[in-house]
DNA sequence: TGTGAAGGGT
């Protein structure tokens, strides 16, 4: 008889033993309690053979006025208190009617609480961001004897500022009539923790006025604050209490002091603080680390993770996760490899955190199969580990791919999120998958995700680069809010691509008023005149750009090779072997004429004439990247390239010829997708370039 | 029985 069947066998002490039936309590008569003991409930244990567990977790000293053993009907299991101790599991066990067990014997007169449970059940309920128990202990403990303890109330600020319930948290914390200093710093550490550093860095001179000492606690939440606020003002003004306090050696204090300098981006004083910590630990060199990879200075990021180990200190999953993201951003691949092995040498668990952004690093360089690789292995991928590998479907121009990803991921039960719907309206865009993408834009309601404006740019580019450009203008006039640069700007691509000069330059009026800086906007109405024999009106772009001062961004391009990133400028000059690139390109470039390769010119920004148009388009700097991969390379290895704009028109058509001429694949990245390369053809299907 | 610092997806 296993012991399922025989919690059924056991209703028959159901009127001595407190127990739910029909989602009541039902209470033995307290003559009935004088007769359960540890005999009694031994003997009900033997007749359903049910070994329960005296496996405790906890060492509450809460106190049951009878040992207890209370059997549920309908959940069909044992819930134990024959002991003083009570297990953590059951700290917040459900009654049937939806309230918590613990509370309910309390109530009945079964057990008597003390100030520790109130504490281990609130913990709990923060632990696991178990709100809705949490309110019911909150006010269980309110009506309770213990209400005026302080220990306890500021346990109820922390659990509500830790599950995103400030408001709550604030009314808590205004209502207390007496507040130390671990009151004040669970309300600055909520503010600082929720994106509010404001109100936390407001309440500290509060603090300081009724003469409570801040500690090392305190610092720590404030530094965070006063960085993510960006006031340096400020922050230093921090540091000054915290070395007038004495806790600037403090560990967390001085990791926090290194992050602060380093979200200032003042790399120097963060390196003196970090120094200076005489008691370092692995968040102190993660700090450190992370903030190099923000800058994009893998270099410097990667020299502290040997010196970090040369110190006895552990790579963290942060430690990999900022270093496959500065690989990411750098699409530096081989890198990024030699980190993934160094992590699996070190035993480190393929877990979502660093998963997710093993992904990304994969997909943005250009290394498709193992992003999908590393996704399979995850064993409990997130809503992070869902778009990521959207990101990547959808980057890669596999537009149905990322829709039958997205259809398995909603049965596998992961809750899409605002950048879920992105990702696949994104797929949409560069799929020109038209329907769909409205069909999925409409869905977002059903999951009450409120499109935000990227959602809103990206279904004005679905439409437009589908040549609906009149629909295109009505969706945006029938936007919630005001549209941004960013909307008309994917109107105004779209007016580029099919041609149309007068509401391309309605849109670049509405991109000026809102955004006059921005090179790209300029540069396309420019291209729209030039295209359509507009010259006056294309120089005039030309002049406005001149007198405002926009400057063109210089396009850049980067090859990895043999762990060296090699960086290419158009007309480059200060390449090493700038002469045998020239040469390489010239030589290939006659030869993809042989097989149909014609130069393109339409997309020279200048006013010159036809063989100075083609001599310029040579020298873009993604084809003299192209002719050193090949020059390096061994041949038939695919070849990666990274660009900091979108790819020319022309770039692109020559890239296919190579890719059939040098019978490779050439994945190139550019600012809005990958393009795969291979026998001939784009895996964009050219619908994106142009 | 209470309070803290570091990462990721368009």
């Amino acid at each position: 008889m296993n012991s399922r069947r025989a919690i059924y066998l056991a209703h028959p002490p159901v009127s001595i033993f407190p127990t739910y039936y029909m989602n009541k309590l039902i209470v033995p008569f307290s003559e009935n309690l004088t007769s359960i003991n540890g005999g009694v409930v031994s003997s009900v244990r033997s007749l359903i053979q049910n070994p329960i567990s005296l496996r405790f977790l906890s060492t509450s000293t809460a106190t049951p006025i009878a040992s207890t053993s209370v059997l549920s009907s309908s959940s069909e299991e044992v819930f134990d208190m024959t002991s003083h101790i009570i297990q953590e599991k059951d700290l917040l066990r459900k009654s049937p009617n939806g309230g918590l067990r613990v509370l309910d014997l309390i109530d009945h007169g079964f057990l008597e609480p003390d100030a520790k449970l109130y504490s281990q059940m609130l913990n709990k309920c923060t632990q696991l961001g178990k709100i809705k128990e949490g309110k019911m202990v909150h006010t269980h403990f309110m009506n309770s004897k213990f209400s005026h303890y302080l220990v306890i109330q500021n346990t109820v600020v922390n659990m509500y500022a830790k599950c995103d319930c400030l408001d709550d948290a604030r009314e808590v914390f205004d209502k207390m009539p007496v507040k130390d200093m671990v009151t004040w710093t669970a309300i600055i550490t909520g503010y600082s923790q929720n994106d509010k550093p404001e109100e936390a860095l407001l309440l500290f001179p509060q603090m300081l006025r009724l003469n409570l000492k801040p500690n090392h606690f305190t610092f720590s939440s404030l530094l965070k604050a006063a960085g993510a606020r960006g006031n340096e003002r400020e922050g230093e003004q921090i540091h000054g209490y915290c070395l007038k306090y004495g806790y600037a050696s403090n560990v967390y204090v001085g990791s926090a002091l290194v992050d602060m300098y380093c979200r200032y981006e003042r790399m120097s004083e963060a390196h003196f603080v970090f120094n200076q910590l005489e008691d370092k630990n692995e968040v102190s060199w993660n700090s450190l680390i992370a903030a190099h990879s923000r800058k994009n200075e893998g270099d410097k990021a990667l020299l502290l993770f040997q010196k970090m180990q040369m110190d006895n200190y552990n790579p963290t999953h942060f430690t990999y996760s900022s270093l496959f993201s500065v690989c990411a951003s750098t699409g530096s691949l081989e890198q990024g490899k030699w980190i993934h092995a160094h992590m699996v040498k070190s035993g480190q668990k393929l877990i979502a955190f660093i998963g997710n952004t093993l992904v990304d690093m994969y997909a943005k360089s250009g290394s498709f199969d193992d992003a999908i690789k590393v996704f399979n292995r995850l064993t409990k991928p997130d809503v992070v580990s869902w778009n990521s590998i959207l990101t990547a479907y959808a980057q890669h121009g596999l537009g149905v791919k990322t829709l039958q990803h997205f259809e398995k991921m909603i049965k596998t039960g992961i809750q899409p999120n605002s950048v879920t719907f992105l990702c696949v309206l994104t797929a949409c865009s560069h799929g020109g998958l038209l329907e769909k993408g409205e069909f999925y834009f409409k869905m977002m309601k059903e999951y009450n995700i409120e499109p935000e404006v990227s959602h809103y740019v990206t279904m004005v580019d679905l439409l437009g680069r589908a040549g609906k450009l009149d629909v295109a203008l009505s969706f945006i006039t029938k936007m919630p809010f005001e549209p941004n640069a960013a909307v008309w700007g994917a109107l105004l691509g779209a007016c580029r691509m099919h041609k149309n000069m007068e509401l391309g330059a309605y849109a670049a009026e509405r991109v000026f008023e809102l955004d006059p800086f921005d090179s790209g906007p300029h540069i396309l109405l420019y291209n729209i005149y030039a295209s359509g024999g507009k010259w006056n009106e294309a120089s005039k772009v030309r002049k406005c750009m001149k007198e405002i001062g926009v400057k063109k961004e210089p396009a850049c391009s980067w090859v990895e090779i043999e762990n060296c990133v090699h960086m290419f400028v158009a007309n480059d000059q200060t390449h090493p072997e700038k002469n045998k690139i020239y040469k390489k390109w010239e030589e290939i470039s006659e030869r993809i004429k042989e097989i149909g390769y014609v130069p393109d010119t339409s997309h020279v920004l200048l006013f010159v004439d036809e063989q100075e148009r083609e001599a310029k388009l040579q020298c873009h700097s993604e084809k003299l990247a192209l002719a050193f991969a090949i020059m390096k390379l061994p041949p038939g290895s695919t070849i990666r390239i990274k660009k900091n704009i979108r790819v020319c028109g022309d770039c692109h058509s020559a890239f296919k010829f190579v890719s059939l001429l040098v019978g490779r694949e050439i994945v190139l990245r550019d600012t809005n997708r990958f393009h795969h390369f291979n026998g001939g053809s784009c895996s964009c299907g050219d619908y994106w370039y142009c």
